[in-house]
DNA sequence: TGACATGGCTAACGTCGTTAGCCAACGTAG
DNA sequence: CTACGTTGGCTAACGACGTTAGCCATGTCA
């Protein structure tokens, strides 16, 4: 429903990305967007309407590249679902604040690329066989990375073996 | 570290658990927190730091809320790995958006009561006997509740099949 | 009675997203 | 070549935010 963006526009988003990337969600402000850019922040409306379209836009780019490193770490893989958790993993945490905002609020679907939320579902989909096991493999693994993220799991080397519990948990069928 | 709060600093407290439960996490600002009690915005210094520390004294009252639920719920349960879900659930779906500031950030341990995160984890603990599985457990039960709370499950009825799959599947032993 | 603590208040600062309105550069139609 | 509209900058400013400084009424207590 968003009008496409412009290239400028593109540019822009670009940047915003690289700030939240590097500096963090505080960062993540209109004027230093436009700092950044060598511009003023009210230059920033005549390319995007505000700071909404500018998030949905970092996350849309967010998902177009989780989609894409999901469909190749699975494609093919002997154990499809531990290789999921290992892409997983791996954008969340190569990704810290990105993986935050693309999962903190619900999606603006209405804004979204038709077919981008269920290419980036379907991997996991693949890889557990049960659209329920899917789901519950999902939180699992969403969980653990938000624990992690926000350092709520004790720091005694256990981690680990909760990940490999849960996947086995996750892996078996009943 | 902190110090321990007047009986006026509790007042505002709870009235900004209120404001928050009530009207959303914008509306918790300092000038919506001392309207509601009838002052002013500068006044709520004269009780508290600032609006972290206001914020910190909201997350123990719910953690302080959650372990007791938790401790009731599971005691002497003939399922209480069920049982505990259960609590999490209606916790969490009572209180969105407490349970959302209580699990957005790391944690403030230097201002938490002592023990009052191992208390609030010790059910699921025991419930689910290792602590690799209680882990995975929590992380499945975290992430169940915030797909269903930023609305990302595909609203097709399956939500109950996939809490009823990752609960099985944390119960099993190996 | 006087000193001091308590707990209100107003005014103001800097930051935020955002809007209004101005203007230089540029492409293009007549 | 000139006139005009579009593009994309700019400054100034608004209201809301957290916060600070500083004033003052009230109440307690030596």
């Amino acid at each position: 429903m968003a009008d496409p963006l412009s290239v400028r526009a593109r540019e822009i988003v670009a940047v915003a990305r690289g700030v939240l990337e590097r500096e963090g969600p505080d960062a993540l402000t209109m004027r230093r967007i436009a700092e950044v850019l060598g511009i003023r922040a009210p230059s920033l409306y005549k390319h995007l309407p505000g700071k909404e379209a500018l998030e949905v836009a970092i996350v849309i780019s967010g998902f177009e590249e989780a989609a894409a490193a999901f469909e190749a770490a699975t494609d093919g893989a002997p154990e499809p679902l531990a290789a999921f958790v290992g892409a997983y993993r791996a954008f969340a945490h190569g990704h810290p604040h990105l993986y935050r905002l693309m999962t903190d609020r619900p999606l603006p679907r209405a804004d979204l690329p038709p077919g981008l939320e269920e290419r980036t579902a379907a991997p996991l989909q693949r890889a557990t066989g049960s659209p329920a096991r899917a789901r519950a493999a999902w939180a699992f693994i969403h969980g653990m990375v938000l624990l992690e993220l926000t350092d709520r799991l004790p720091k005694d080397g256990m981690t680990e073996q909760a990940w490999q519990a849960g996947i086995a948990a996750m892996q078996r069928q009943e």
